[in-house]
DNA sequence: TTGAAAGCGCTAACAA
DNA sequence: TTGTTAGCGCTTTCAA
């Protein structure tokens, strides 16, 4: 059915040869035949069978991403934006995505096997780094192109965009202390997330740098879901002694602690000020708009992209470890503390 | 660098064709063989290559899904969920899952004829079907494999699983209905979508079966986007006569619409009553918790994904049209009306 | 400027 | 039970 350089090599009287170098745009065609093999090609609808390329060209023009995710309901603006920029790149590039979901674990390695042994795909994007990462293990052991969204503890000689972290939490926690804030208490990511360590790190050295205590006790940890802010802050919440602030290390784990604060008859950005980072579209449009530290999300999966396309395709990569510094931004839920 | 089955054939010293069969799991082939061929394979860590066997079985084991979206700022929870689906239920049978983003228009439909013409895929997902849906008429038109998430208007000859919005929306009117609403606003969704359709149709047919007065100045049409719902919701509010409920085609609409009241000192589920449509994860999170039409989009995800696997596969499809019934998730953002 | 030949790695029809 | 032959559709030497 679909047309192949066979037949158009046939209409046209020449070799198959030809007729491919025809249109691939080699110089040594004349340019009789040339336009004469564009022609065939155009009333045949002629396109070439990417599957056979690939086999011959021993590149699938494709890279995957292998989306973390715990639970099926996957609803992390972060990861749609990402993807969106890391997709666009591809296009751009004519490069193909594969994505799975996987949660983190042996599935996830498996998959992260099974795409590198069976030559499916060129390069990997990998997101969300963790501070032992297997995945990048399994990458690097297998000398298989990659890129990442964030750093690991240890070597990082591999392409990464990640973003200062450590900053991010010093100017929310600033803005906080500023504001008279003395309590401030902190919902944190799981520990074997590299990005986790960062913004606690930012978090608890920026308090000891303006002298103030760091209560492991209003320090809790989240899987980053707003079901786990709403309850985390919850419990902080109820204790005989509430801080009168809550810096979530996510967005969705602020909001879910808005929503917690509210419940209690509390006002955010009065009563209690409540601070996220990411900067995900709903933050700007909660109730109230929610002060948090802008990450370019959908720039960095763009750039991200961009790099494993540069590398796999030898060009040469200027800044091959880029860390981007955030921007606060300000809004509703942080207020001035109350006396 | 990677094992082929002439380095394992070489091995054993039998053909490469003996190889392949004994790793196929062929029975005419020695058990004595297939053991050999199994543990020189596992040796040399063998895994096939993926683009030959495409090539050579004229399929890509590939499904594409193209999703549309609007800007960069991508992030309706809806179709990540949405996406686990469709990609669990493709790993589940080892099929590959394409995903690319792009606005609808030329540029989406380019992206279709060029997948189907590189043949690069075996079959399509679509989503968020419209009236006229130019996706639609490619695909069928190049008589090429595809399932849906929604119908369109005209012709519903392929695959589908759609879910009843018009009984969604009769069921959120006649709750507000029976809570004394009598003015109620609705957030539509543009109209070209057939979701967006039906759902009008839903809540002015309710209304009318009510005895109730459709107020063409209450319907007001936004992207469905939260910032969208924020706007529209401004301006019903700000009439001389605003209603006392507001329905919303969508829950990130509902949601915007929520901070809106609440900017304007009034309380959600109290002053004025909220409705969204989808359930997303967001939507049990919000202060107060929105009410609103539950839809399994995860589950729906797998089903469309499950089904065009199964035509592809020439398996028999005991439901080809399925349309599922939604369900009320009655929380706090609906109220009595207040007198 | 063109074409023949070879090969990418795999599967399948057929014969032995 | 095994091997030979052919071919999927393309690109790329190399020779003419």
């Amino acid at each position: 059915m679909a047309a192949t350089l066979k037949e158009i090599a046939q209409r046209v009287g020449k070799s198959v040869t030809t007729v491919s170098r025809a249109l691939a745009g080699y110089s040594d065609v004349s340019e009789a035949t040339r336009a004469q093999v564009r022609q065939v090609a155009q009333e045949l609808g002629y396109e070439p069978n990417i599957t056979a390329r690939r086999l011959q060209k021993r590149r699938t023009e494709t890279l995957a991403i292998v989306l973390p995710t715990y639970s099926p309901r996957f609803s992390d603006p972060f990861f749609s934006e990402f993807l969106a920029g890391v997709g666009n790149a591809a296009a751009a590039e004519g490069y193909d995505l594969l994505v799975s979901t996987r949660s983190p674990g042996d599935e996830e390695e498996k998959a992260y096997r099974d795409l590198i042994r069976s030559r499916r795909v060129d390069a990997f994007i990998v997101v969300r780094t963790r501070l032992h990462d297997a995945r990048i293990e399994i990458l690097k052991a297998a000398n298989f192109p990659f890129a990442a969204f964030g750093r690991i503890e240890g070597d990082n000689d591999f392409l990464f965009v990640d973003e200062d972290s450590e900053l991010g939490l010093r100017l929310v926690v600033e803005h906080l202390v500023k504001l008279g804030h003395r309590r401030l208490a902190f919902l944190a990511a799981p520990p074997d997330l590299m990005f986790a360590r960062y913004r606690l790190k930012g978090f608890t050295e920026t308090l000891q740098a303006r002298g103030l205590p760091v209560d492991p006790e209003l320090i809790l940890t989240g899987d980053l879901s707003q079901r786990h802010g709403h309850q985390l802050a919850g419990i902080l919440l109820d204790r005989p002694d509430p801080p009168t602030a809550i810096v979530a290390c996510n967005d969705l784990m602020a909001l879910g602690a808005m929503s917690a604060v509210q419940n209690r008859g509390l006002k955010v950005g009065y009563d209690v000020s409540i601070t996220g980072f990411d900067d995900i579209p709903p933050a700007e449009h909660a109730h109230p708009s929610l002060t948090t530290v802008h990450q370019p999300v959908y720039k960095i999966g763009k750039m991200v992209c961009q790099m494993v396309i540069d590398v796999i395709n030898g060009r040469e990569i200027p800044n091959p470890q880029i860390t981007l510094a955030p921007s606060l931004v300000i809004r509703q839920s942080s207020g001035p503390v109350q006396i």
